[in-house]
DNA sequence: GTAGACTCTGTAGTGACTACAGAGTCAAGA
DNA sequence: TCTTGACTCTGTAGTCACTACAGAGTCTAC
């Protein structure tokens, strides 16, 4: 058993178990391309290295901030290529910034127009319900 | 060329165009037992009624406040079932508001780190960039 | 040698739609 | 009557970001 810390290559549970991330959607992230190809031991198994821990690091950190796997695929290109520039990484960040501040209005219209439909309701064991009614009108 | 307001039985796209609703999504909410199976013609069209546009906008109604489908569904039972308690809805809606609330305070989250890390660009075209560094480390 | 834990692959399922192909139907105009 | 174009029908596949599983192979500790 490696402990933590130990150099060498990692299997997939390690890395898994490293990032923290799933390791079902380790497989996944490759198959969509968003994680090289690791090399493979001679029985097929996989075999992880650091670089692999940062990408993956770096992939769910960003997914933590809501970027979709295409912007993140867009951040990645823009590291990879070593030609990224500040002012496209900030231009995303703007653009998804944008949008998250667009949900979060939505859901405070639905949070107040629920909290205001659930105030009317009495909690009785009536039929009548002004949270359908609302919704049927 | 049925105009709006005339009655008699209403084809899909009549019922979409009546509804807002996307016309392959009346389909699906169908499929799914959201929509009750309407009569067909004779040659297996399908023939709403004012009961079909009431329902789905019931649906989308509680759509745009952000319910899931099986939500609605348990929405829909009540009202169907003639039994809903205001106390069951309103114990619904209560719960769905909490995850609402929920979602806004991940997302507003998201949004402070996000503005911060975008201030910290100084939006040059200089290859090092904050935000990725951040995302990186 | 064996048990148990791991890994491999491909495939299917999730939710809530959306899109498309290929066939049939309908109504208006020539 | 025929044709044209718009509609409708069905089934199926694709979307996003995973997650789960089956059946086979591999590794390691005892």
């Amino acid at each position: 058993m490696r402990t933590t810390g130990t150099p060498g290559p990692l299997k997939r549970a390690e890395l898994a178990s490293r990032s923290g991330c799933n390791i079902e959607t380790i497989r996944y992230y490759e198959k969509v391309g968003m994680l090289p190809d690791p090399p493979r031991s001679a029985a097929g198994y996989r075999l992880y290295s650091e670089h692999h821990v940062a990408r993956l690091r770096f992939i769910l950190r960003a997914r933590e901030l809501g970027f979709s796997l295409e912007d993140i695929r867009g951040l990645l290109d823009l590291v990879d290529g070593g030609t990224q520039t500040c002012a496209e990484v900030k231009a995303r960040t703007e653009r998804h910034l944008a949008d998250v501040r667009t949900r979060i209005a939505d859901l405070k219209r639905i949070e107040r127009v629920l909290a205001r439909t659930a105030r009317q309701c009495s909690g009785d064991a009536v039929p009548e319900c002004p949270v359908l009614e609302a919704l049927a009108s």
